[in-house]
DNA sequence: GTCTATAGCCTGATAGAC
DNA sequence: GTCTATCAGGCTATAGAC
């Protein structure tokens, strides 16, 4: 009982601390002053500190999986076992977005901490990321029965792509911001979802194999090699 | 002289080190060790552990971006001061993709460093990136005179669409190539650099206004907003 | 089981001799 | 310029109190 207190005061506490700070500047030190708690007791309940913000990533991860996976049933089961394409990115993409910069969330102590945890990318979260990989192969599943004709190949690329952008964005915000002075809204979530889809379909439908050796013009500006020879 | 050396010396074995085992790995003994050099000579050269970093990054990114003008410069005088949209993009992301991914420069200990650098981003290194951001408006620039009647946001987005590729794919390699078991080849740059590029022309004349209320049918898949009405 | 006090070792940084 | 010695602060481990 008192156990789960403690616990819960050194998971909320770490996580305030990083979201407002980031993983560099707090230290055990730091986390355990705000949850008024001993040193020794993030090791007894956590085993060290790259497995206590493991667990804090990994909570919030499933949280957006989850999302991500029922968004995906749902689309599948409207359309009898067969979504539309942009569908499913919107399904891949839109939990992650939202979660970041929504603004029902703005600010949240959550939203900011997964902020952080895309920028910074400590150890113990990459290692998280990196075996992380299983769910998107629903995905690819689901757009595999979306466009039968594409090559696998093609259909990994757009996936991801898909992330890139979205990743990307959440991680680049400020730059964005600063860059274009404010013409680039970056908080109407629901605009940036649909550009980032609207791009990721044309990334998978548009070089869609006009000719096999007459590339067009825009796809092969430099003679180089287009997607359809690869 | 003998400060140059051991500067050097320093320099050299840093940059290898963190190529090899990255930047959470290694500490400042590490390098001195394989520097033969002794630990108060780093501070004494670099000021601290952080600024020998980040003179590592600068370098390198340096040489990058001069590659970018270099080549956004011949573009635009082949051009006649006008150079087309996939020239432009192609300059921008060309170098850094090579830079990192290219054959001749497989494994070389500056690609390695550089994706090091792009994966586990430290703060230094962020530091840079961050202000590093005036180079790029030469590339708004140009990409404003290659394609007069779009908005500002929209190039905006297109260049950060770029970037967002080109980076997340060499941050991501290893992660792409076992999430498609290998059917993205990862060695091929020139596909990978037309790859991206022909995605970010898309994404700046792909939503090429088709009529102002009739979006078209992939790129306003739920009813939300499409881009031309931002 | 839960928590505290404390000690250990490693890190980057620095002062002062040479 | 270079080196030795040492420092403060970080995370981890453990012995023992409750």
């Amino acid at each position: 009982m008192s156990s789960d207190r403690t616990r819960s005061a050194i998971l909320a506490a770490a996580e305030k601390l990083y979201a407002d700070r980031g993983f560099g500047d707090v230290t055990l030190r730091d986390i355990v002053a705000e949850a008024n708690v001993n040193l020794a007791a993030v090791n007894y309940h956590f085993g060290s500190k790259d497995e206590l913000i493991a667990e804090l990533f990994v909570t919030r991860s499933l949280a957006t999986n989850r999302e991500r996976l029922n968004a995906l049933k749902l689309a599948e089961e409207k359309g009898g076992g067969r979504a539309p394409i942009d569908a499913i990115l919107h399904a891949l993409v839109g939990p992650t977005l939202r979660g970041c910069l929504g603004p029902d969330r703005e600010g949240s102590t959550a939203a900011r901490f997964m902020i952080r945890a895309s920028i910074e990318s400590v150890p113990p979260i990459r290692r998280i990321k990196n075996r992380e990989v299983d769910h998107l192969r629903k995905f690819i599943a689901a757009m595999r029965r979306a466009m039968p004709g594409r090559d696998d190949a093609d259909l990994y690329w757009g996936l991801h792509f898909a992330l890139a952008m979205s990743h990307h964005t959440i991680r680049e915000k400020e730059r964005l911001a600063r860059l274009s002075e404010g013409q680039c809204d970056l908080n109407d979530v629901d605009a940036i979802v649909d550009r980032v889809v609207s791009v990721s379909v044309m990334a998978l439908t548009g070089g869609e194999a006009p000719a096999r050796k007459a590339p067009s013009k825009v796809a092969a500006p430099h003679g180089r090699l287009t997607r359809q020879d690869l």
